[in-house]
DNA sequence: GCCAACGTTGGC
DNA sequence: GCCAACGTTGGC
């Protein structure tokens, strides 16, 4: 079991445009970065990740799962490009945001507080016990 | 809206 | 294979 975190800017596709594809999930599609690529292909059926809400908002806000492994984004012809199937789980009782995670020291190495530009990113088995207890969630 | 950081592209 | 130019992202 893997944790990730997906980065999106709410108003090209947000939590609750996720929540409301319920348990079908979505596509992860337009990803045109290797580095995020090459995550996505690491994932596998079950594997856990947050939503994090760039831009405005900047904070963690939900809990996701992949619902299916790497295969081609069909957003493009471009083999190189593939994504993953992802849905929501939950929401974070309270978000937590970018700030919050830079002002905890135990998230200092976090992918997320050292580049900022990666859109898909691991996030360690410690890293996402922290970052749950600190949105609410056991 | 600006700008710094970073990744990708293409010419050599 | 290197590196300058360019485009994109995301925090501020």
């Amino acid at each position: 079991m893997n944790y990730w975190l997906f980065k999106s800017e709410p108003s090209v596709w947000s939590w609750d445009m996720q929540v409301e594809k319920g348990d079908t999930g979505e596509e992860w599609d337009g990803v045109r970065n290797y580095q995020a690529r090459n995550f996505m292909r690491d994932m596998k059926i079950g594997d856990l990740g947050f939503f994090y809400h760039s831009q405005s908002e900047k904070a963690v806000v939900g809990i996701v799962e992949v619902i299916a492994e790497a295969h081609p984004d069909s957003t493009t012809d471009d083999d190189r490009w593939e994504c993953v199937d992802i849905k929501a789980v939950e929401p974070l009782k309270s978000p937590v945001t970018l700030d919050d995670c830079k002002a905890d020291e135990r998230l200092s190495d976090m992918v997320l507080v050292k580049n900022s530009r990666l859109s898909v990113q691991p996030v360690t088995a410690e890293e996402w016990k922290i970052v749950r207890a600190l949105g609410g969630l056991s």
